[in-house]
DNA sequence: TTTAGTCTGGCAACCGTTTGCAAGGGAGGA
DNA sequence: TCCTCCCTTGCAAACGGTTGCCAGACTAAA
């Protein structure tokens, strides 16, 4: 067993009230008792039980941090910072993958509850209005997702679609394949938002599809039998897929058809050719959405961070 | 406020400590009784607090894990495949990032300490004795460590350097470059005694590396230099990083020189050419991982899993 | 009908901390 | 010298549960 405060409190004399204001509002504590407590603490190794005093204070100093999936590439930079950011703030991080099931994602935050102060939600596959409820129940901070009243960390997608387009028009590029992510994916409606408004541009739609290497090698026939020349995919995973699909069909990338990603995953930058694609900035929403978590404690603000074109390989000027 | 077990109580006129037995012993309560309480407990939404809970039995349902870096492709489908494990045993996972610092890593540790039954260790930083001084405030599980009377999950990665080395001696082979990982690094010195036994090569030893892209890249003029026909790397990471610092050289892979990687990461699986390398199998190792936690609570028992080389693309035939 | 045993559920202490309240002591002002 | 006020500390209740112990109600055997 762990020393606990009534050992620090029996060893140095005095009531554990006491030592319990030595570590919470020192303060109170007169000097030379609050040395001779965190000698004796020291002495001891006590560390102060966080379970226990959530119990009272309410507040449990950890955070759960909800993902589809964690071994999509996408997430760990932002897990790994959100859990960085965390930790700064002497907060613990509970993150747990919910395979992409809206029931597994319901039921761990329900259980998570009590457990956390606030939870992060990343892309989360629930409805609105489940979420909506489940909010009554413990702070939500969602990222890439726009649920009204609820404090979210968007990424400006719409703003990165239209890079890429224009980019791949600069390359005379005119009929576009776009290959989008799951159904109800906010990034695949936003991409697809930006789509529908582009002018002078002819886009073949293809989806849903899933979001992984396999979903897009699963459509890349039909992408090249479609007759665009380039293409924009739900993220990096997918255009990896159709790119190797591609050269399954020994049609070159770029030189016959361009491709262009989402997210800026290590692969895509590994990648030969190397993945032209739009950064998704993740290391900043995972930092952001601990602040904003920790600030407003879900309430309202919403923070759309900026994407950025990143020209490498995979796209090159249309073929005539 | 979310229910409490009082108001369970009082709503169906029972005593807490009938509702507290209706969900932790059912057995001693009366069919009918539970059912009421049962009825009235999904009426409120009513969940126990597992803070509260493990305040009294000392079980917290919770757990830690620990690595150097989530952002390493090779740790994610390990945390995925514990998180799940974990959810199966209606446990909940603390994810930390020590980003390569023991100091960190210890800190964790310890803040983690009362609020977890056990903490999963992943290639830890932390010296031997360390661990164990820490292990005697909570059941440590460690992976890819092998340390006196502390339950280990081991990957064998003599079997992969082994077959790896085989795999390049067959395909003639003899002068080949073994590009270690960071200094005490356990799986380091795995492949290292494996080298060092081998017979009729004559290997040459770069190191330490960091672990990263970075860290091959770095070293790829060295190995060029140094006259080997193949590279054995300390991971997939460090080997694409050698194949991106060759091919910048233009010395062709596996044409000019062979690369053989450890772990098979997703972009490894995705570069071109396809790498070469040793399977890790990190799924299983979160899985029994967890599962070793739960059952010895640390003690003991040592997991050896099988690692496979899996040839693809950037092995070939020696240039004579 | 008595007796012994089994079920069931209440009581209260306890887990480790926090915190409002009050009391004691010393200092400073009148 | 007495009265206030502040500083410091102790006391005890509370947070949400769990659990050993005990007592009452039944049941069944004698």
């Amino acid at each position: 067993m762990t020393a606990t405060i009534k050992d620090v409190a029996r060893v140095c004399g005095v009531h554990v009230s006491t030592v319990s204001r030595t570590f919470s509002a020192p303060h109170l504590v007169n000097p030379t008792t609050r040395s001779r407590v965190l000698a004796a603490a020291d002495d001891l190794g006590y560390r102060p039980n966080r379970a226990a005093r959530a119990l009272t204070t309410g507040r449990t100093f950890n955070m759960g941090l909800i993902v589809a999936d964690i071994a999509n590439p996408f997430f760990p930079p932002l897990i790994k910072a959100a859990q960085a950011q965390a930790r700064g703030r002497d907060y613990h991080v509970f993150v747990a993958d919910t395979d992409e099931d809206p029931r597994v994602e319901e039921e761990l935050i329900r259980t998570l509850t009590k457990q956390v102060d606030g939870v992060l939600l990343c892309s989360p596959r629930l409805s609105n209005k489940m979420i909506e409820r489940l909010a009554e129940d413990v702070p939500f901070v969602v990222v890439n997702r726009r649920i009204k009243g609820m404090a979210a960390v968007l990424m400006n997608v719409a703003q990165g679609a239209r890079l890429a387009l224009e980019h791949l028009a600069g390359l005379g590029h005119r009929r576009i394949a776009l290959v989008s992510g799951p159904i109800g994916s906010w990034t695949s409606n936003e991409m697809q938002g930006v789509a529908a408004d582009a002018t002078g541009l002819d886009l073949v739609f293809f989806g849903p599809n899933q979001p992984t290497e396999a979903g897009g090698l699963a459509v890349a026939a039909d992408v090249a039998a479609c007759g665009a020349t380039a293409v924009l995919a739900y993220n990096d995973l997918v255009a990896l897929g159709v790119i190797e699909g591609l050269s399954a069909m020994e049609i070159g990338v770029p030189d016959q058809i361009s491709v262009i990603g989402f997210d800026d995953i290590l692969p895509g930058r590994l990648n030969r050719p190397k993945l032209t694609t739009v950064a998704m900035p993740a290391v900043a929403a995972g930092r952001m959405a601990v602040d904003l978590l920790l600030q407003s404690g879900g309430e309202g603000a919403t923070v759309t961070l900026d994407t950025a074109l990143i020209v490498r390989e995979s796209t090159g000027r249309a073929q005539t």
